[in-house]
DNA sequence: GTCTGTGCAAACGCTTTGCAGACGG
DNA sequence: CCGTCTGCAAAGCGTTTGCACAGAC
């Protein structure tokens, strides 16, 4: 299915902003994009889209399922493709770094839970927050010079 | 330990907004409040803590680990008094019920994806979203008028 | 008296909204 | 053309900060 029928299919109108948007996260299908990052791309492409369409389009995709909203505690938010298979998210805090990982044995025990105390769940959302192997070795490094 | 004690022991002065935000929190142990709600609060008691204050107070609390800081997918920031033990929450996205549950599994399921994936974790945090009994009950009277 | 803590209001960062003009169908 | 979409700037929301004064020790 071409980028504008994926649009068009969401009864949407296909349009400049709509079409660069789309096609930038799936160019970058691994990377979790906040609407200021997606706003500085297009930017530097020189396709100048205003924040608030940013913000609008995003939003309509989130809605029809394009694209994943996550809220790490860095105070924005950031959007990904959504690839179908629900995952949760290791953030680095100190070089930003996130690390995807998906663990049925989790999922099943969590639903389990949800379950036991009588809700019916829609939504989660596991979040790590740690030191990747990289920054602990900086860590390490900067130690011995002293 | 006095509550004048627990705040000296922190370094910190006793102060009016001190000791009425740490007894705000003991007295509703088991509350998610935001910094509103204890601003509300404390102006409903006729105890004008300005929201700066509140802020200040609640972050110094946080730091010397005598509340928890969460952050739902609601927008605002909610704090508790930490117990000690760990625990992950389910929020209901309809009354904003919120229950806390311990699993030692999961718990240690992570921990062991972390290290798989080279970080070294420092916090974590499980929410699940969805309807509570009561809510769900509410919904099915509801389908029943029609 | 000193130095920390406070209240106020103004600033902040991210996000949303109101509006007049642009553009897709 | 009609109705949606856009860019701009202004407003919104939760939170933080600068400052002069108040209060703890």
């Amino acid at each position: 299915m071409s980028h504008t029928e994926q649009i068009r299919n969401l009864g949407l109108k296909v349009t400049g902003p709509r079409l660069k948007i789309l096609k930038l996260f799936e160019s970058r299908a691994n990377e979790h994009l906040s609407a200021e990052d997606v706003y500085r791309i297009t930017l530097d492409e020189n396709m100048n889209v205003g924040v608030a369409t940013v913000y609008r389009v995003l939003a309509q995709f989130e809605e029809a399922g394009i694209l994943v909203r996550h809220h790490f505690d860095t105070g924005k938010a950031v959007y990904e493709l959504d690839r179908g298979e629900h995952h949760d998210h290791i953030v680095c805090i100190d070089c930003g770094k996130v690390t995807e990982f998906c663990d049925s044995e989790i999922e099943k025990m969590q639903e389990h839970i949800a379950q036991k105390n009588g809700y019916e769940i829609v939504d989660h959302a596991l979040y790590m927050y740690g030191v990747c192997q990289e920054c602990q070795e900086e860590k390490h490094k900067k130690k011995q010079l002293y």
